[in-house]
DNA sequence: TTCCGTTGCTAAATCGTGTTAGCGCCCGAT
DNA sequence: ATCGGGCGCTAACACGATTTAGCAACGGAA
C-alpha cells in the first residue's frame, strides 16, 4: 500500500555508519559515548533527510513502553461535562508525545477487567480510572502491572494509588464566601442536604465535603444556616419540592443548592412563590452545569474544572511512572483541583451590606 | 513492579516442545501442519494454566499490526451528543477486539498531521476521521497510509476514502410524513432554510439534503410547502426571530424546524403569539437533542444517529482493512445511517384527518 | 539394501530498535 | 619493540512473537 517506512538501518546506511551507531546519535547518548562530531552530523542529517521516524512499536518491544496511557472510565466519554475530562488528559499527554486509549466499562467489572487486560497487552505505560462522577469505586488488582491514578474517585479498600479529586471543602467555602462578601448574614438555607452532617447521605463525597467548606466558612464570619431541605436525588424535581416546601414556611434571603439541577427547580419554586432572583433571594450553586449559562439570570456556581482535573490527572501520573517502583512516600496521595467560583448574576447584595464600608 | 508476564517461551516449555510449536497451536494451525493431538493438549493446557496472553506488541512487530484503530475528530469527544459516536465506535471495536486511540484536532491542520504520525508509529490498522458536524473536510494525504473511513463528513477533494453519514434525505421524507400522516395538508411552513433549494448554504449537506427530502415526500403527496423563513445560523434566537417574522402575516398550522434549536425558539415565538403546540401548530424538527425532551410539549424530531454512526464507522473500517488493497470497485462509497423518528407530543392530528378513514 | 515419502517437530530468520561488551587503531611511555 | 590506555565505532544479543525451510525417524516399496 504506501512505501515501506524508514528504518534505523536506512539511516544508517545513508550515513554510511552502523545500526547502532545511528541509535546511539539519534538517542542523544552519541557524546557521552564520545561519538565524533563528524558521525554524528551525517547521520543527523541523514535521520533529517529520510524523514525518519522510529517504530513505536519496535522501541515498545525493546523497553517494554508504548508512549500510551489508558484512561478507563464508567462512562465519561459521552457525558458533556465529564467529557472535558478526557480533552484534559488528552492534550496533557499529547504535550509529552503520548497517545491515549480510551475504555468505558459502564460499571460492568467483567469489562473492567477485559479493558485492563487489552491494555496491559499493549503495554500502556500507566493507567487511570476514571469516574463520572466522583465516588468511591473498587480499585480491580490487577491494576497493579502498571502505575495508575485514579480519577474524580476514592478506593473503597485502601490504596498506593493516588488520586486527583476536585477540591469540594474548599468549593463549599467559596460558595458560603460569595454570598458573604454580598453582605449575607441570615435567611441563607441550604438544598440539597444538610442542615447537619447527619443530614447527608454519607456516599456521596460531593454532599459532606460541600457541607463541611459551607459551614466551617460560615461558622468563621460567626453566621448560622438558618435551614436546610434534603432532596432524595439531586434533580430538578427534588429541588422543586424541597423549595417550596422551604417557601411555605419562611422567607429566605438566600439559597446554596447543592448542584446546578437542584437550582434549576429552586428557580422555579421561587419563580411560583413570585419571588425574584436575586432581588429577593440570591442563589449560588455548584458544578457550572451547561444549563447554569443559560438560565436567566445566570447562575452563580462553583465550577466541576473537569478540563483541569484530567490534565492534573495526567501529571499525576507521569510522576508515578518517573518513580516508578521508588516509593516515595506518596503512596496513596489526593491531590486536590481547586473549583472556580463563576460569577455571574444570581446573587444580589444583601440589604444589610448597605451599612459595610 | 509486576511478576514478569509469561511468554510463549514459558508455555513451550511448560509443554515440554518449542516455542514455534507452540506458536503454531495457539494460532490454530496446528491441524493443517500436522500437529499431534497429544502435543496440541499440553500446549493448550500449559497456555491455560499459565494463564498466557501474547503480546500485542510483539505480535504487531512481526506481523505489522496493532489491534488498534484511531479515531481522529476536530472535537467530538467534548460534546454530549457527538460524544455517542465515540461510544459507538468503541463498543464495535472492542467487540472485534480492538483498542480506540483517540486524538482531537481542534481543527488545526499541523495539529492533525502529528496526530497521523503518532498513530502511524504505533502501527495502527485502520483510522476513522469524525467531524462534529456534518460537512466536507480536507483530507490529509498522508492518511493513505492506513485504511481510513471518514465519518460525518465527505472529503473537499475526490477521494477513495468511504463515508459514513447520517441519511439526512431519508430524514427530510420522515419529517415530512410525520405530518402527513397527521393529516396535515396545508399551511405546512418552514423554518430554517427554504422553500426552494436556492435558499439553502450549500455549504449545509445537513441543510440542502433535509430540504430534498421534505419537498419529495410532499410533493409525492400533492402537499406544497406554503412558506418558509430561513435563518443566517441555527440558533434558538434566530429560530425565535423567523418565527415571529412568520406569525406576523400568516398562522401555519405546522412548522418544520430545521434542528431542535431552532424549534425551542419557535417553541417561545408561538408563545409570544398565544398559539399552543400542538394543538394550534404542529411543529417537528431534527436532531433529537438532549433538550427535545426536556421541553413541553417535548418535541417530535428526527434524531441524529450518533451511536449508530460509530458503530458503522468501525464496520466498514473492518471491510476496508480485510480487502486492504484489493481494490474492490467501493472506492470511495458513502453509506448512510437512518435517522430515526422520536414521537413525541409536538405533533397533533390536523383538523382535516377526521375525514380520513 | 537403498531410496523415497510421510509424519511431526524444530532451527533459524525476521520484524525494528536498544544496549552491552569488546575490537582495532593510534599514541605515548617504558 | 612492547605494552598500556584512551578513542571511536561495531558485533552480537535481546525483546516476544511468526513463519519458512528443513531435519530426524520411520515405514513401505523397489
Amino acid at each position: 500500500m504506501s512505501p515501506r517506512r524508514v528504518t534505523l538501518a536506512d539511516v544508517a546506511k545513508a550515513a554510511g555508519v552502523s545500526r547502532p551507531t545511528a541509535s546511539l546519535v539519534l538517542s542523544g547518548r552519541g557524546r557521552e559515548l564520545r561519538i565524533s562530531q563528524d558521525v554524528e552530523q551525517r547521520v543527523l542529517q541523514a535521520a533529517e533527510e529520510l524523514q525518519y521516524r522510529p517504530n513505536i512499536v519496535s522501541v515498545g518491544l525493546r523497553t517494554g513502553t508504548s508512549r500510551t496511557i489508558g484512561f478507563i472510565s464508567d462512562t465519561v466519554a459521552t457525558s458533556r461535562l465529564a467529557g472535558d475530562m478526557i480533552k484534559g488528559a488528552l492534550e496533557a499527554a499529547r504535550e509529552r508525545g503520548f497517545m491515549l486509549f480510551i475504555g468505558e466499562t459502564e460499571g460492568d467489572a467483567e469489562l473492567e477487567r477485559l479493558l485492563l487486560q487489552a491494555m496491559h497487552d499493549r503495554q500502556v505505560d500507566g493507567l487511570i480510572l476514571a469516574s463520572m462522577f466522583t465516588r468511591t469505586i473498587k480499585v480491580p488488582k490487577t491494576i497493579t502491572a502498571a502505575p495508575a491514578v485514579l480519577l474524580n474517585a476514592l478506593s473503597k479498600q485502601p490504596t498506593p494509588l493516588p488520586a486527583v479529586l476536585p477540591d469540594e471543602v474548599e468549593a463549599g467555602r467559596s460558595a458560603a464566601r460569595v454570598l458573604l462578601e454580598a453582605g449575607h448574614r441570615d435567611g441563607i438555607y441550604l438544598i440539597g442536604v444538610g442542615p447537619g452532617l447527619r443530614n447527608v447521605p454519607s456516599e456521596s463525597l460531593a454532599a459532606v465535603e460541600r457541607l463541611v467548606g459551607i459551614r466551617e466558612a460560615l461558622s468563621e464570619a460567626g453566621v448560622k444556616v438558618a435551614g436546610a431541605r434534603t432532596c432524595p436525588d439531586w434533580l430538578p424535581e427534588y429541588g422543586l419540592a424541597a423549595t417550596r416546601d422551604l417557601l411555605r414556611t419562611v422567607q429566605p434571603r438566600a439559597l446554596i443548592c447543592f448542584n446546578d439541577r437542584i437550582a434549576m427547580g429552586a428557580y422555579q419554586a421561587l419563580d411560583d412563590f413570585g419571588l425574584k432572583v436575586p432581588a429577593d433571594v440570591s442563589v449560588v450553586s455548584f458544578d457550572d452545569h451547561p444549563i447554569a449559562s443559560w438560565v436567566r439570570p445566570k447562575l452563580t456556581t462553583v465550577a466541576l474544572p473537569h478540563y483541569e482535573l484530567g490534565r492534573k490527572a495526567v501529571d499525576v501520573l507521569f510522576t508515578e511512572i518517573e518513580r516508578d517502583g521508588a516509593d516515595g512516600g506518596q503512596a496513596g496521595r489526593v491531590y486536590r483541583v481547586p473549583m472556580p467560583v463563576r460569577d455571574r448574576e444570581s446573587v444580589a447584595l444583601s440589604p444589610a451590606a448597605e451599612f459595610l464600608d
